[in-house]
DNA sequence: CTGTTAGCGCGTTCAT
DNA sequence: ATGAACGCGCTAACAG
């Protein structure tokens, strides 16, 4: 069915070796020959089985494996990761986990049986460390971003969650905000982690306590579960007069609930988040947030992955952490009252 | 390095034949056979090459090309194609071409040297019509998304562009606009076309000249052109009362446009679009837009692809057309005074 | 029920 | 400068 390299070489009146060596560019090749080659594989529109290739050599395939790529941030990390596998000559085989572990390791699994040289995992938390140790037992190369995995050394790129948390609370505080809540993910996130100590250690360095009632749990996966914390937190009897919003999707679903409740925005509830609404921004500047580069962690996670693959690394491992940027816009303002 | 189906054969004191035989789940295999085979596989963590079970078979992969992945649209598309693939027990390979067709050529070539299975391509353009050759020529089933290409034949999903840009017009007629522009992308991508004839229709039937000075060409690809022509059309001595943008990436463009001239929205400028803005709708309804599901398209492309690669079907092409949904908001309102 | 043979398409020896 | 032979890991086809 599909031309082969013998196909080829027939019709340069060749041994399939010289075609082979043609392809690759090696040099010992006499220049008509290669012509004639050249020729034979454009009539006949050969395309190397990549396949064939791989099993005795590189695959020139890496895996990617995200939580959620309808999600901006995900979906500029993959931007991010495919253009810059694609630069270096590779291909992305792309998994969505949709937060799910037994589909991550049914995925890691996937990939180690396609022969991916290496792979870029966002894990789905901590109890992802078997599938990652998979990943060293076969010794395939891999870089974790947003996110640790407990126990693992590895290349890792992050944003920085204990100084972004800091930042979006010492604005709400210097707006004059005294009761601020956080609306979060389930904590075996190590994200989510950092962003809570960060909360927790810019509310206690301004002399407040740190209150668990204002730690509210909210779920990416589950739109329903943050709906319903958001809808409660802000029906309490004193609710907050702020909220930090562990990322995007919460953001969303707190400023829903908060309409829904009739509590507008900033004027009775200050909102900040982590993460940019990048589209959003530009419709109606709004949300103030602590805005990560995310395609720029896929960028800097692909270029660890490759620098690896390339053998020019030797320290066991890298960390990157890459710095947020506070942009202020009008969803924050003094509380009212 | 990699244990091989021959390790594991040897642990289990079989033939490599019979190791294959219970990994496909084959019947001819005593039970205690199994259960050994079985046991060396959990015990040498072996993980099948899909490279070589390619190069005799199916490659259980597939292609995705998109123009980009990073517009929520494409995201969501892509999310559905990598679900629908993942059930069906297929991976997804996937190309970002940024709009370039040397880019998509090359991708094309890639996926098919792969030996994907199959390919579901959004396509750069009308010329991407010789990339698309190649998939035919090759024999490699595919499936076009959200735009044609002219002369091939082919299953197709798309949007209803006339359809959707019509009731987007006539909505702003019945608000009392008579100056209506649109803001499109270039006129080689099918969907454009199909958007510029529906919103010339609604103005057509509605008894208003089509005035070629209202219609506007921005591009996805180059921001800056965008807010350009936005910025240069809200300048002129008599600017239009409502603009339709072609995408939500061109009424991110206007929006910005009209905030950097002082424009309200939707006081002096109301603005409609296709493809909703998911997360900026719900953290502010704002927008008033022709919603497609774009998650839909994806999930009903690769199920055609998973239908024609299951050989059951007969037609040598299927056509679906999903309908969008206006959804009102309040970026549209009566045009003043 | 199980093993042997052969070949998928390519690259890597080692010759010539 | 070019070619022949072998092997990568797996499975279909054919024994036994």
């Amino acid at each position: 069915m599909a031309v082969t390299i013998r196909d080829v070489a027939r019709r340069a009146g060749v041994s399939a070796m010289t075609v082979s060596r043609v392809l690759n560019g090696q040099p010992r090749v006499a220049e008509a020959t290669r012509r004639r080659v050249e020729a034979a594989v454009a009539e006949l529109g050969y395309v190397p089985n990549s396949l064939a290739r791989g099993l005795g050599g590189r695959t020139r395939t890496v895996g990617v494996i995200v939580p959620d790529i309808a999600n901006s941030f995900f979906a500029l990390l993959v931007q991010g990761l495919e253009e810059t596998a694609w630069r270096a000559g590779r291909h992305v085989i792309l998994c969505n986990t949709h937060g799910d572990l037994v589909r991550e390791r049914g995925h890691v699994e996937d990939l180690l049986s396609f022969r991916v040289e290496g792979v870029v995992i966002a894990p789905v938390s901590d109890r992802s460390s078997p599938e990652i140790a998979r990943l060293v037992r076969d010794g395939v190369p891999f870089v974790v971003v947003d996110r640790t995995v407990p126990g693992r050394q590895s290349d890792l790129v992050l944003g920085d969650g204990v100084a972004g948390a800091m930042q979006l609370v010492d604005h709400l505080l210097s707006l004059g905000h005294r009761r601020i809540a956080i609306v979060t993910e389930p904590a075996d996130v190590s994200t989510t982690r950092d962003r809570i100590a960060g909360y927790r250690h810019a509310l206690e360095a301004a002399g407040l306590p740190f209150e668990p009632a204002l730690v509210v749990e909210a779920s990416a996966i589950e739109p329903g579960k943050t709906r319903a914390a958001a809808l409660a937190l802000l029906s309490r009897a004193s609710p907050p007069t702020a909220v930090v919003a562990i990322n995007n999707v919460a953001a969303v679903g707190v400023a829903e609930a908060a309409r829904e409740l009739g509590v507008p925005i900033p004027e009775r509830l200050s909102l900040v988040c982590f993460d940019d609404l990048v589209e959003a921004s530009k419709l109606q500047p709004f949300l103030t947030v602590l805005a990560q580069p995310a395609e720029t962690f896929g960028t800097i996670a692909m270029q660890l992955l490759l620098d690896r693959l390339g053998g020019r690394v030797q320290e066991p491992s890298r960390t990157v952490i890459l710095p947020g940027e506070l942009v202020v816009r009008s969803s924050a303002a003094p509380p009212a009252g």
